[in-house]
DNA sequence: TGTGTAACTAGAATGATGTTCTAGTTACTT
DNA sequence: AAGTAACTAGAACATCATTCTAGTTACACA
């Protein structure tokens, strides 16, 4: 079995706490070393860098998330309502790693620390494209191409969470519904 | 007359062509005095920092931007169209540009650096928000919070042109109405 | 039980960065 | 001509991510 040392838990848990109050840039690996208890060269030994240890807690993140997905053999417009209320749902429960994530899939492109979560990310993306294709080949949805469905889909999504508050299950569920629905008239056909 | 050549003006126009090319966090000011010639003491004395050269090519980048503002007597489904409409096709006509502005303006909460950018944006934001209420007391669009209107119909937008490539002026203007169409629908009462 | 090897840890050294400091030099006013 | 404010230069400084060197532990195997 795959034990996952202490060493390496106490390190993301403790960078995982740094990352939410301070952001990722602004936490420094003396923080993490501090809060954590292990030394540089532990922190080093685990990870090959602080890039590394944002990509790991990144997946750990996107695990909760993954919950929400919708389920494949469902109608083009339930998955697609889906996908995005799940998103927004997720978000506004735990608003602190919805953050994150937004922050971290922010930086990726532009921070060379975070080479490694480039290539996860455009796996993800690569999977989106595939399903979107296939509702288009069954003529559910229109016909456009797919980073401007991705950004009519998920855009507003995304553009809301990064600035938002915590909200009760209920008021997210309200929120979510409607850009379930926003999403869905995007892109029928 | 004295030509002497305008320190600041170097700075600025060195310190754009870096951000443009390796991206905020990437460009040191190390590179910013070899482009401009100045020293780094000049460069100090003009700036108080690297986020405050930032925030001038914000408000330089943005002015571009703002001559697609949309006429205050229009119909609300013609003003919200044409933001629209007007941010595509001038991202897509400036993508460098572009790119540098969502870079910074998803920078801003985060960076210490970017404080005085924090409330430039947030005074923008006002503006948006006064107009939309405007709307919506008229009857025009639906009775939404702002942060939520704002979100579907500018989020799309922001989310397709972050990993848009240049477009010619006749696609662009195609790319810009589906995404104007999508606004509009996406809030209209 | 002893021994060798790999995993792990510690913390100092390194190199790069943003910023500050000190000491000038230039331009303009009077 | 003098004074002063704007400007410039580059060394000094503090902080950061990362690498390096020298250990210490855990454990398989004799």
């Amino acid at each position: 079995m795959n034990e996952i040392p202490d060493r390496r838990r106490a390190i993301l848990d403790a960078a995982l706490i740094c990352f939410l109050e301070h952001g990722y840039r602004a936490t420094s690996i003396a923080q993490i070393r501090e809060k954590s208890g292990a030394s540089t060269g532990s922190i080093y030994h685990f990870f090959s860098g602080k890039g590394a240890i944002a990509e790991a807690l990144f997946r750990q993140a996107i695990a909760g998330w993954a919950a929400f997905a919708p389920d494949p053999s469902a109608s083009a417009e339930a998955q697609i309502k889906a996908s995005v209320a799940g998103l927004v749902i997720w978000g506004l429960a735990h608003p602190d790693q919805s953050r994150l994530l937004d922050e971290l899939r922010n930086l990726a492109p532009l921070d060379d620390e975070l080479e490694g979560l480039r290539a996860f990310l455009s796996s993800g993306q690569d999977g989106a494209a595939a399903a979107y294709a296939g509702m288009q080949s069954s003529g559910d949805v229109q016909n456009l191409p797919f980073p401007i469905a991705h950004a009519l889909m998920l855009g507003p999504a995304y553009s809301y969470l990064r600035r938002a508050t915590p909200a009760p299950p209920d008021a997210a569920q309200r929120i979510a519904a409607i850009f379930a629905e926003a999403a869905w008239q995007s892109v029928k056909a």
